[in-house]
DNA sequence: CATGAATGAGGTTTCATTCAT
DNA sequence: TATGAATGAAACCTCATTCAT
C-alpha cells in the first residue's frame, strides 16, 4: 500500500506521480486513498517516514552498538547498501537532502543531523583511537555519506541498482581505506 | 531570459515552475517565450545545455590542459565550486543524474559520461606516477565526486550556500588529501 | 436521530451536511442510516416532516380553535415564536420557501398553502366582524407572516436568537397594532 | 458573464451552482474563469457586489433625497421592487441574511446595517412630524422589510415573479397603510 | 516578432452510497 | 440489524499551449 506510493514516487518525481497511478498499482480506488491519508503530501509523509524509521532503527542496532570505529564504518556501508536495496532512489531524500522533487520538512532534517552527528562521533573514536587518518569528524563523515551516494547514483544508472558482490567489496575496500591510517 | 528560468526551476522545481511566473520574471509575455522554445521541456533542456557547456568549456581550459595530476585536482574541486556558486541546485542535476524532478536526457547522460571518464584519466595518470593511492580510476572519480556534491549539499544547507574561504581551504584539503600517497 | 441530522442541517446547509458528521452526530454507524433513510434526501425530507407536522398539529389546536380573531392571532404570534425557539433556523424552510439551500416538494408546498388560507381565513373574520381594517385577506396573512419571518431574522442575527420577553412584547403589540383598527 | 453567474446561482445555489454550468451559461471555457475571478468564493461575492452597489445606489439617489417620509417610502417600494424585477432571487441574500447557502460576508452586513438604519430614521421622521404611526423607527423598518420580501417571495412562487401593475398597487396600498395615521 | 486572453485536459479531493461481514 | 471500508463520479482549480490581433 505504503510500497505502491513508494514505487509510484519513484518513477515519476512527487509532482508527477498521480494519484490515479498510485491507486492502480496498489489495486485500490481512487478514493481509498483519502480514507488512509489527508492529502498526497500525507501520503508522502508516511512513506518518507516509514523508511526513515526503519534506517534508524537498523543503524541503532547494526552500526551504533559496535564498539570498534572500523567495524562500525563497515557495517554502515553494509546498511547503507541494504536499504539502497530495499528502497532505491527513495531514501536519496534522507541523505541527499531533495529528490523527486520535495524537501525534507522539520523532522526529518532533524532526524539526518542526528545521524550525521552519530557517524561523525564514529570517526572521532577512531582517530582518537589512531585507527583513522586525522581528520575534523564531521567533515570525514560528509565525505563518506557523499562516496556513498555516488556509488548508490553510479549503480544505480549502469548496473540496474544491482552491482555484483565482487564490485560491492571493492567499493567497501575502496571506501574504507580512504579513512584508515596507512602501514607503510 | 534563460537565467530568468533557471532561477524560477531552482525556486519551484521544475514541475512547480510555471511558464506564467518565469515569463514575469524575464519581463516577457508568456506568448514570447513559444517563439523561442518549442515546449517547457525544450526550456529546461536549454538552460541546462547552456550550463553543461559552460562547465565543459572550463573544464577543458583549467583542468584537462594541466600535466599535473595534483594540480589537475586541484582546479577542478576550485571548478566545482565555481560552477555552484554559479548556479547552485541547477548543476546538481548534471552532477547527481536527477534534482528538481527532471530526469537527464540523452546527450547530457553521455556528456556526463565523458566528464566522469576524464575525471579517471587524471587518476590514472597521478597513480601511474606514484602520485596517488592505488586505486581503479573510475572509483576514485566516483568517491570524488561524491565527496564535492556532499559538502556542496552541505553548505547549502548550513551556510546558504556560502562556504568561507577558511572552510573551502580545509574541504579542499580534505578532499586531496583522500587519494594522494602519504609520506611517513 | 432526526433531531442529530437537523443540528446538521442547520450548521452546514443541505450540500455542506455529510452524511458522515450527521452519523458522527447521532453516534450512528454511516451504513445504519441507509437501513431507516432511502437517501440523504429522503432523510432531509424526514426531518422537514416532523417540522412541519408539529407545527400544523399545534397550529390546529392553538391558533384554529379560537374564536376571536384577535385571540387567534395572537396565539399565532406566540406559536411562531415558539417553533422558532425551538427549531431556528429550520422551519425557515417552511416559511420563506426555501432556506439550507433545498426547495419545498410538492406535499410541504401544499401544507403552507394551507396554512397561508388559514391564516387568511381568520383575517377574513376579523375585517367582516369589524375587528380589523379592511385588507384583501390574503395580502394581510402575506404581510403578517413577512413580518414574523423578519423579526426571527432580526433577533437571530442580533440577539443570538434569544430575545428578551420585553422585546417579544413590544414586537407583538407592533405587529398586532398594524392590523386592528384604531379608535380615536 | 458575472449575468451568467447570476443566473447560475439563482437557479441551483451557491453549492450545486457548478463551475461548468456557469462556463456553459456565459459561453466561456471553464479556464476562462479563473482569468478573472479567484475562486467560486470570489466570483459569488463579486456578484453580489455588483448588485448590492446597484441598490445602494438607487437608494441614495431615489429615497433618501425626499424630504417627505410618504414619499421616500413609496419610492423604496417601488426601488425594491424593481431590483426584485432585475434580480429575482439573488438580491434575497442581502434583505434575508442568507439564500442560495451563503451567509452574508462583513462589509455586506455592515452595509445592510446602514440600509436599515436610513430606513429607520425615515420612519423617525415620519412620526415625528404626525405622519406615520407612533412606532419604534427600527421595528417598523424591520415590519416593512419582512412585509416587502414576504410579496416577492409570493409573487416569485405565484405569479412566476411578475405580478400585475394592479397587484403592484394594492400591495403598495396595503403596506403603506400599515404606518400612515388614519384619519376618519 | 510580441502579446495575453482563451482554452480544456488533467490533477487532487470529497462524499453519497453499497455490501460483505 | 449494525457496521464502516471501499467505491468512483463529479467538483474545483491549474497551467501548458495556441492564435487573433
Amino acid at each position: 500500500m505504503l510500497s505502491a506510493a513508494e514505487r509510484v514516487f519513484v518513477r515519476n518525481g512527487f509532482r508527477d506521480a498521480t494519484i490515479a497511478e498510485i491507486a492502480r498499482e496498489a489495486e485500490f480506488a481512487v478514493g481509498t486513498f483519502y480514507n488512509f491519508f489527508k492529502s498526497k503530501d500525507d501520503l508522502y509523509a508516511q512513506v518518507l517516514d516509514g523508511i526513515v524509521r526503519e534506517f534508524v532503527a537498523e543503524f541503532e542496532r547494526d552500526v551504533q552498538q559496535r564498539d570498534d570505529p572500523v567495524d562500525a564504518l563497515s557495517a554502515l556501508i553494509d546498511l547503507r547498501m541494504r536499504v539502497f536495496d530495499r528502497h532505491r532512489e527513495f531514501f536519496r531524500l534522507f541523505f541527499e537532502q531533495s529528490a523527486a522533487g520535495v524537501k525534507l520538512t522539520g523532522r526529518h532534517l532533524k532526524l539526518r543531523e542526528q545521524y550525521r552527528a552519530s557517524v561523525a562521533a564514529i570517526f572521532a573514536q577512531g582517530v582518537k583511537r589512531g585507527l583513522f587518518d586525522k581528520l575534523d569528524p564531521l567533515y570525514a563523515a560528509i565525505c563518506l555519506d557523499g562516496m556513498l551516494n555516488a556509488f548508490v547514483r553510479h549503480w544505480s544508472a549502469h548496473e540496474g541498482g544491482n552491482p555484483s558482490p565482487e564490485r560491492l567489496k571493492i567499493m567497501k575496500e575502496t571506501v574504507l581505506s580512504r579513512f584508515r591510517v596507512r602501514r607503510n
